[in-house]
DNA sequence: TACAATATGTCCTTCTCGAGACATATCACG
DNA sequence: CGTGATATGTCTCGAGAAGGACATATTGTA
C-alpha cells in the first residue's frame, strides 16, 4: 500500500522534475544520453522516451547547466555531459528546498 | 541568481505536487479551501486558482487522503479538511523519497 | 545477413490540463 | 446600497506537452 504510494510519487517527481533528476545523475558521474536513459529506466522503473530525453539534454546545455564533450569509441561517438557550476548551483537550490520541505 | 532558481523550483514543485503541498498544510493545521488559498499564496508567492483548488480538495477526499466537516459561522459555512491516516501515510512516503534524494 | 542494441537527433498529431469564465451566497464596510 | 472580501463550486476552449513515428549510423550476435 505505502509501497504503491512510493512508486507513484517517484514517477511524478521524475516526470515533472526530470531535468533536475538528470542533473543529479550526471553530477554523480558524467554520462551520455543513452546511458542516462538506461540508468533512469533501471533506477526509477519508468520508460524514458529518447524523443524527450535528447531535446532536454540539449536544452540543459543551452541553459548553461551542462557541458558536453564528444567521446569517440572506434567510429561510434558519445556526447558525454558534465554538470557546470551553474548546474551545481541549481542542484544546491533544489536540495535546499527539499530540506525545507522536511522541516 | 540562485534566488531566482529557488523561486522557479518552488513554483514547479507547488504546481506539480500541489496535492502533496495541500496535505502538508492541512496536516500542520486543519484548514478550509479559501484559507488554504490565502496561505499558499502568502507562503509560496504564487497565484492559486480556486477553480483548480476546490476540485483537487474534493478529489483528495474521494481518494481518502482528507476528510471534511462543515463548520458554521453564522450562515456562512466552511468545509474544514483534516488529513486521514491514509493521507499521513502518503506524506510519509513523500518525505522518505525526499530524504533519499538528499543522500 | 538480419536483428537487437547502442547512439543521437527531429517532427507531427493527439489529447490532456490549465487559465479563465460562469455561477451563487454571505458578510463587512464606507 | 454597492463594492470587495469570504466561501465553494462547475465548465469550456485552446495551448502546450506527450507519445510515437521518422531518420540515420555503428556494433555485436545468432
Amino acid at each position: 500500500m505505502s509501497e504503491s504510494h512510493r512508486k507513484e510519487i517517484v514517477q511524478r517527481i521524475v516526470k515533472n522534475l526530470l531535468d533536475i533528476q538528470l542533473l543529479r545523475l550526471i553530477d554523480a558521474q558524467p554520462l551520455w544520453g543513452y546511458g542516462i536513459k538506461k540508468k533512469v529506466e533501471a533506477e526509477f522503473h519508468i520508460k524514458l522516451r529518447h524523443g524527450a530525453l535528447y531535446p532536454m539534454l540539449n536544452n540543459l546545455e543551452k541553459q548553461g547547466f551542462l557541458t558536453s564533450r564528444s567521446e569517440q569509441q572506434g567510429r561510434r561517438k558519445r556526447k558525454v555531459y558534465t554538470v557546470t557550476e551553474n548546474g551545481k548551483e541549481y542542484l544546491r537550490s533544489y536540495y535546499s528546498i527539499l530540506r525545507e520541505q522536511l522541516k
